[in-house]
DNA sequence: CTGTCATTTTGACAATTAGCTAAATTTCTA
DNA sequence: TAGAAATTTAGCTAATTGTCAAAATGACAG
C-alpha cells in the first residue's frame, strides 16, 4: 500500500496537481516552466518536483543546466484517465494551460532571464 | 479543481485508503466494523469517514443507532479501477481483508459488545 | 580555474492534520 | 420519560507539510 499511498499524497497538493495537468498535455516541462506556472519560489518547485518523482509519478532528464520532468513512463494508467477527464473543465487548469502555451513559445532562457528581472525589479 | 483535490486528499492517508480498499469488496460497513478493522478510536474513525464523505467517495446510511457506510455511487470508475489493482497485492489490505471475513460473519452488535468490553479491560 | 546560472538542499516558521479523550447528539428500549 | 448505546463533534497535542530565503551543488563559458 505504500507506494499507493505516496502517490495519492503526491497527488493531494493544489500546486503539484496542476504540474500533473499540464504535463498531461505537454511533452516535458524545465524547472523554470513550472516556476513560471506556478509563481512559487524555485526551492519550493523542486521540493514538489521530487515528490512527484519520489511517487515514480514523474521522471526527470537532465540537459545542461536545465533539469527537464516528464511524466513518467509507468504513470498509471487509470490515474491518468482520472486526470485528464476530471480537470478538463476546471478553471484553474484551463488558465494554466493558456499561459503554457505563452509558455512554450520561448525559449526556457528567457524565462530564467524574465525571473531573475522580476525578482530584482520586485514585481 | 477543488473537488479532484479532495478526493486526492481524502485518499492520501493509509486508514482512509484501507477503508476504501475494504468498502471496495462489500457491499457497506457500520462505523463499528471500521472501528474493529482500523483500531482506531471511534471518534477518529468518524472524522475520516466524514472526510471521505465530504470528498463524495462515500455515501452513508443510517438504521437505527447504526451509520451504515458504501462508495458512493458516483464513485470516480478509473480510481476504483486503480484502488482495485494497484492494491490487490498489498500486505496490509490482504491482511485487513481477512479480518473483513471474521467481520461480516457476526452481527454489528457483537462487535460493539467486544469493543467496549475491550475498552474495560484494557486489552 | 573562476564566475555565472539553474537547480537542489537546508533551516526556520506557519498552517494543517491525525490521533486521543470527553462531551454532545440521536435513537432505541424499558 | 429516563437510561443506554452508537455515532458525531469539540478541544487538545504531536507530527507533518508547504512556503520562503539562503547556502550548497553541478554545469557551462570565458
Amino acid at each position: 500500500m505504500e507506494a499507493e499511498l505516496n502517490i495519492a499524497k503526491a497527488m493531494a497538493d493544489g500546486s503539484r496537481m496542476r504540474v500533473l495537468a499540464a504535463l498531461l498535455r505537454c511533452d516535458e516541462l524545465c524547472v523554470c516552466q513550472i516556476v513560471e506556472i506556478l509563481r512559487l519560489a524555485a526551492g519550493t518547485v523542486s521540493r514538489h518536483m521530487s515528490i512527484l518523482h519520489n511517487a515514480r509519478l514523474v521522471q526527470s532528464r537532465k540537459d545542461g543546466k536545465w533539469v527537464y520532468y516528464r511524466l513518467a513512463t509507468h504513470f498509471p494508467e487509470p490515474l491518468r484517465i482520472w486526470l485528464l477527464e476530471s480537470l478538463s473543465d476546471s478553471p484553474e487548469i484551463i488558465a494554466d494551460q493558456a499561459l503554457l502555451e505563452t509558455i512554450l513559445s520561448c525559449a526556457p532562457e528567457h524565462l530564467c532571464r524574465q525571473q531573475k528581472e522580476r525578482k530584482v525589479c520586485d514585481v
